[in-house]
RNA sequence: GCCGCCAUCGUCUAGCGGUUUAGGACAUCGCCCUCUCAAGGCGGAGAUCACGGGUUCAAAUCCCGUUGGCGGCGCCA
């Protein structure tokens, strides 16, 4: 007997990936790396109104960005099991054999009622009080009474034919074991009139035909699970494991939705959030180690993740984490890393005119000297782009504190207009030379060192913060540097 | 309304009957380092373990109930 374990990410293609779909996706492929077994990508495509080509687009290429590669699925297509597409599945008439098959058992039947007749009931149902379900009208229609609605011009959906007693019950690998009343469950749709399979039916069809083993998913289908057991149970197929994951919450507490902000990978990645940081951060919605460690490496994460682990409790998304750990992130990448990201992410978000004239070396030399600083990609230009500018743009409030106010403003004048020739003259524009220059010369005028810097650094760059002065005029070069002093004494101290 | 799931610091969580004055991480606050901003180091505050009953010598940990939150109840997935 064969253990190898097949898992599946089974998307709808109806917007971008969410949030939440990533975390799905992401358990699966971890347990699937972590067992050797199997990750398929199947594209649940059957809501026709809002299927689009695009969107499945969208989602295989955030697949791809966030390396959750699929061995199945979309671009490799093996023939035991194709196609990974639900609606080309249909055009095969692998559904409808096996609605044939539970016609034929008397577990399904033709249903003539209208979406109008069926919401007639319903609010019937939940007038009286009762849960709001199909009465099983069509359940027991003899052929002369099928025949006569189809006559009427009436189209069929299929209905599952529901037990009206007993119970169905499992055991979850997150949640233990799950108990449901069969009563409360309705003979619900199978095959619609179209001819499409639901959710619930085409989900068991594939789920068996592709062999998968284990059925890790969010929360909100733990619901549909009894209803899918049925039909694994009429067709005499043996079930998989379930496993329910935690639903991913906003501040608020409901399901993170639209109205919390960005729920779409693409706008974390747009940010200039990093592939693994947001890899790492997800993981840790709903699964942890006994130590609660919360930064891992790619393979250290496969290696330690496990279902079992998995909290039953809904996570609370939260973004001063993720930033935290993306920072995290980019210190602990080579400087060499951090461009070509910023450089891929400038491409993704069509930036290119930004950094058009910007010197690839210099640009390495200022992100090494900002690198700490840096949480987001999209946190890169501002911190760097002073050094690419023609000509120095003021900080108004700095040049009030440090050129202009009473405290300053002789000290100021004092530094940067004798720094001008001084620093022409100095023999050596190493940082630590620079820096020996300025204690000196702050000495020499019995100032403090700070009234050395800040005027400086204001003048060369614009702003009071930035990186550790004497790197970034080593980096600018004594040229640069002593033009941008000059400029400055002309604009403030003329 | 019915059914189901869930319930430990603001947030993510550790904990699976005694080793717990409930541990870690983020956020927050303070101090140190320091040419600014960060990063880093150190420390503080923050949880009557939702509430009420049991079981037990012993419960955050097991059981029941209550409350609250969330989810489902589609010819959506």
């Amino acid at each position: 007997m064969s253990e190898n374990i097949r898992v599946r990410f089974a998307p709808s293609p109806t917007g971008d990936l969410h949030i939440g779909g990533v975390r799905t996706a992401l358990f699966n492929w971890l347990y699937a790396k972590k067992t050797g077994g199997t990750f398929v990508l199947r594209i649940e495509d059957t809501d026709e109104a809002r299927s689009t080509e695009e969107s499945t687009g969208i989602i295989i290429n955030a697949m791809k960005w966030l390396k959750l590669d699929w061995a199945e699925g979309p671009g490799n297509e093996p023939e035991k099991y194709a196609p990974y597409y639900q609606m080309k599945r249909k055009e095969l008439g692998i559904y409808q054999k096996y609605i044939d098959i539970l016609i034929e058992k008397g577990f399904a039947y033709k249903c003539y009622c209208t979406p109008e007749e069926v919401e007639q009931m319903r609010q019937r149902a939940t007038l009286a009080k009762l849960p709001p379900k199909y009465d099983g009208t069509c359940a027991n229609l003899t052929k002369e009474q099928q025949a006569q609605k189809e006559a009427e011009g009436r189209t069929a959906v299929i209905r599952f034919k529901m037990p009206k007693e007993g119970k169905v019950e499992f055991n979850d690998i997150v949640r233990g074991h799950v108990t449901f009343e069969n009563a409360l469950l309705d003979d619900f749709v199978l095959m619609k009139a179209n001819g499409v399979p639901t959710y619930n039916f085409a989900c068991v069809v594939d789920d068996y035909l592709m062999d998968i083993t284990h059925v890790v998913r969010g929360d909100d289908h733990i619901s549909n699970t009894p209803r899918q057991l049925h039909i694994f149970k009429a067709l005499g197929w043996k079930e998989p494991i379930f496993a329910h994951l935690s639903m991913i919450l906003g501040s608020d507490g409901a399901r993170l939705s639209k109205r919390h902000g960005h729920t779409s990978v693409l706008e974390y990645r747009r940010e200039g959030y990093l592939q693994d940081a947001l890899i790492n951060y997800l993981s840790l919605l709903g699964w942890s180690t006994a130590e609660s460690q919360q930064l891992f490496e790619h393979d250290e994460l496969i290696q330690k993740f496990s279902l079992e682990r998995c909290t039953s409790s809904p996570a609370t998304f939260d973004t001063a984490k993720l930033l935290w750990m993306n920072g995290e992130y980019i210190r602990k990448k080579s400087i060499d890393e951090i461009y070509d990201l910023f450089t891929d992410w400038i491409k993704f978000t069509n930036n290119e005119e930004l950094i058009k004239n910007w010197d690839k070396e210099v640009l390495k030399k200022a992100i090494s000297l900002e690198h700490e600083k840096i949480k987001l990609l999209k946190d890169i230009p501002s911190l760097v782009e002073f050094f690419f500018k023609e000509h120095v743009e003021f900080d108004q409030e700095a040049v009030n504190k440090v050129f202009l106010s009473d405290k300053n403003k002789d000290s100021a004048k004092l530094v940067l207009t004798e720094s001008i020739d001084r620093l022409a003259k100095e023999s050596s524009f190493a940082a630590d030379a620079l820096e020996q220059y300025a204690r000196n010369f702050a000495a020499e005028k019995a100032i403090k060192a700070g009234q050395v810097f800040h005027p400086i650094r204001v003048a060369i760059s614009g702003r009071t913060q930035g990186p550790s002065l004497f790197h970034m005029m080593e980096v600018f070069g004594r040229d640069e540097v002593i033009k941008r002093i000059k400029e400055c004494v002309d604009k403030y101290f003329k």
